[in-house]
RNA sequence: GGACCCGUAGCAUAAUUGGAUAGUGCACCUGACUACGGAUCAGGAGGUUGCAGGUUCGAGUCCUGCCGGGUUCACCA
């Protein structure tokens, strides 16, 4: 790579100069800015301390001695404490040869190392999924695609929380009020069949506090003993208990939800290796609960309560059984992460959950090391930002909730609008129009999602989403059909560009700037993995849309009658859009060969 | 109240992790197809990076204090 090269190289200068050797890291290499003559910078403020001159004398005479040692380099500008190093066209041209063919470019194998543990989407099981579980499902599947692209060996796992309290809520209410109606007397989703007794659970029980305040109880102790908070609590006893009735009526309405989920995962194109079900897992939570009583990591209240005290690490006690002794969020996930561990014995546990969960991460790793697993400080919790419309906060009791489905149908439909109102392929079948539509419209969608850093709040405004201008993702796909589109009428005109070695004398500058960001990708890829941010790739991908839509703006490719060029150019286009294929496959979207 | 996070143009977002004159898109205004796809491109206008200090050759980025917003501290998950 040039900037090894050339950091190396600083490096041996500052030593022949001024008998000095220097860290790697006070080398600062970067790209040089568009607005000035060069390829790469060399930042010299640092090193003046050693050569004792002033910025612009340094750079100077360093720029002189690697001029003359350095063969990539064919020139060099100084400007205040900048060094800019003009890169020998050879070297870029080289780098082109090199890897045009390549088809998976910028993507590494995978090496035989221990796994890495992504978790994601862990959906609860009783309502369906919605705007903030799709930036999940997407940032999570993306960043598993992201480090495969990187060479790691990548386990998606998916926690499906079908268990508890939240679950019995919708039970009990389909129970009381659901008549025996199903997904298929209803034609209903089954998951937005289960959610609407979910939410006629809330109805009835805030319905019932009413009614007891207007009894006389205060409104804290209302919460607590309304009759329906307390069939739930049994039920969930009896869950627990293994009782048969409870039992039966939970794998029916969960399966429900499974059936209504797969199709819904479908056509997000989501998938995972392993599902775990809290329903396996929690009573391994409850043993560690045990062990930590045993080493007196934990401890018991008079009521049968266990707790761990975090107060000496600045936090509160936490509950980690109720007093009944049916187990809470924490002790399911004790037992999940020793599992997942057991099962994978991964380097990394990376897992994808929204940012107010922040305080529950930091509370799981403290709790594992003092149960003594080392491993716990592998666990890394990628802690995304929440979603928000334009009001505000998504809010079910204002019916603000943007459903997952609903989007993806809206989506669908401005696609089709936006591609009949074109009016360009009227030729399609109507097989291969739903396949546009839908590589389009998931396309906005994904890459509006996934372009915006995963740590920040986002703002989710559906007009912008499905714009198909600017930043999007139809953009990106538009500039991929449309090389794709002269590549086919070069093999249509019988030219063989793909093997030509002869190139331009000298390269134009837009040539050159596509070939420099070609180059980039896979320190992207490499930088995006470790920051875990698809964003970066999803960002890239634009800025080569944009740079090759300039470049054909500017330079004719068919009919251009030199035919080095020509053919230069059409390898270029074909690297190009290869690229923006792979680039865009980190993110989970297709790219069509025609739009 | 304690802990943590976030304030960049009307809106949405970048900034090589401390580097040069803070980029880009949307919206707004002006231009470009009898050359390969106009879902494109070129140009214009729009900024005291919440405020005030500090650290240094250099701060959107680090430190301190304010102002504004959010999350969390549940026998919810």
């Amino acid at each position: 790579m040039i900037e090894n090269i050339l950091q190396k190289s600083a490096t041996e200068c500052v030593e022949a100069l001024y008998g000095q050797h220097v860290a790697k890291q006070m080398i600062q290499i970067q790209k040089t800015r568009p607005e000035f003559e060069g390829d790469l910078t060399l930042v010299v403020f640092p090193l003046l301390r050693m050569s004792k001159k002033a910025p612009e004398a340094t750079a100077q005479e360093m720029g002189e001695w690697m001029l003359a040692n350095v063969e990539e380099i064919a020139g060099f500008n100084v400007i205040k404490g900048f060094l800019n190093f003009n890169i020998s066209e050879n070297y870029w041209l080289a780098f082109f040869s090199e890897n045009k063919g390549k088809l998976g470019y910028g993507l590494k194998d995978t090496k035989d190392s221990q796994p890495i543990v992504v978790e994601y989407s862990s959906p609860n099981t009783n309502k369906p999924l919605h705007l903030g579980h799709i930036r999940n499902n997407l940032l999570g599947w993306s960043v598993a695609e992201l480090l495969k692209a990187n060479g790691k060996d990548v386990k998606k796992v998916n926690l499906v929380n079908d268990r508890g309290i939240h679950i019995c809520k919708s039970m009990l209410a389909w129970q009381k009020w659901g008549e025996g109606i199903n997904p298929a007397s209803s034609g209903l989703k089954g998951d937005k069949l289960v959610g609407d007794y979910y939410v006629k659970f809330d109805k009835e029980y805030k319905a019932e506090i009413e009614t007891l305040i207007e009894q006389g109880q205060d409104r804290k102790s209302a919460e607590q003993q309304a009759p329906l908070l307390q069939e739930a609590k049994t039920m969930l006893r009896k869950w627990e208990d293994g009782d048969a009735e409870v039992r039966k009526l939970w794998e029916n309405m969960n399966q429900w939800v499974y059936d209504g989920f797969d199709v819904t995962y479908n056509r997000m194109g989501i998938d995972f290796d392993k599902i775990y079900h809290e329903s396996e897992t929690y009573l391994l939570g409850k043993s560690l609960v045990k062990e930590g009583l045993e080493k007196a990591v934990f401890f018991r209240k008079d009521d049968g309560s266990v707790w761990c005290d975090l107060s000496g690490d600045g936090l509160d006690e936490k509950i980690l059984l109720r007093a009944d002794g049916t187990s809470v969020y924490m002790t399911q996930d004790l037992g999940t992460a020793q599992l997942r561990y057991d099962d994978f014995k991964p380097s990394d546990l990376v897992y994808v959950v929204g940012n107010e969960q922040n305080y529950h991460f930091e509370v799981l790793e403290l709790i594992l090391t003092k149960l003594g697993k080392s491993w716990a400080e592998n666990i890394h919790h990628l802690s995304y930002g929440m979603v928000e419309l334009p009001h505000g906060k998504m809010k079910s009791r204002e019916g603000t909730v943007v459903d997952a489905d609903d989007l993806m149908d809206e989506m669908y439909q401005t696609a089709k609008k936006t591609t009949e109102a074109l009016g360009k392929f009227d030729d399609f079948t109507d097989e291969e129009s739903h396949q546009l539509y839908q590589m389009l419209s998931l396309g906005a969608l994904k890459y509006f999602i996934l372009k915006v850093d995963p740590k920040k709040n986002m703002t989710f405004n559906p007009q912008e989403s499905i714009d198909f201008n600017g930043n999007t993702g139809p953009f990106i796909q538009y500039t991929h059909a449309r090389i794709r589109s002269i590549i086919r009428k070069a093999n249509e005109m019988g030219l063989t560009f793909s093997d030509s070695l002869t190139y331009p004398a000298k390269l134009e500058k837009k040539e050159k700037s596509l070939i420099k960001l070609l180059y980039d990708f896979p320190q992207i890829v490499d930088q995006a993995a470790e920051a875990y941010s698809p964003a970066l790739i999803a960002n890239f991908a634009f800025d080569l849309a944009k740079e090759y839509n300039q470049f054909y703006h500017e330079h004719i490719i068919l009919k251009e009658t030199n035919t080095a060029s020509r053919d230069f150019r059409l390898g270029l286009s074909l690297f190009t859009a290869n690229t923006i294929q792979s680039a865009m496959g980190i993110l989970g979207i297709q790219v069509p060969e025609r739009m």
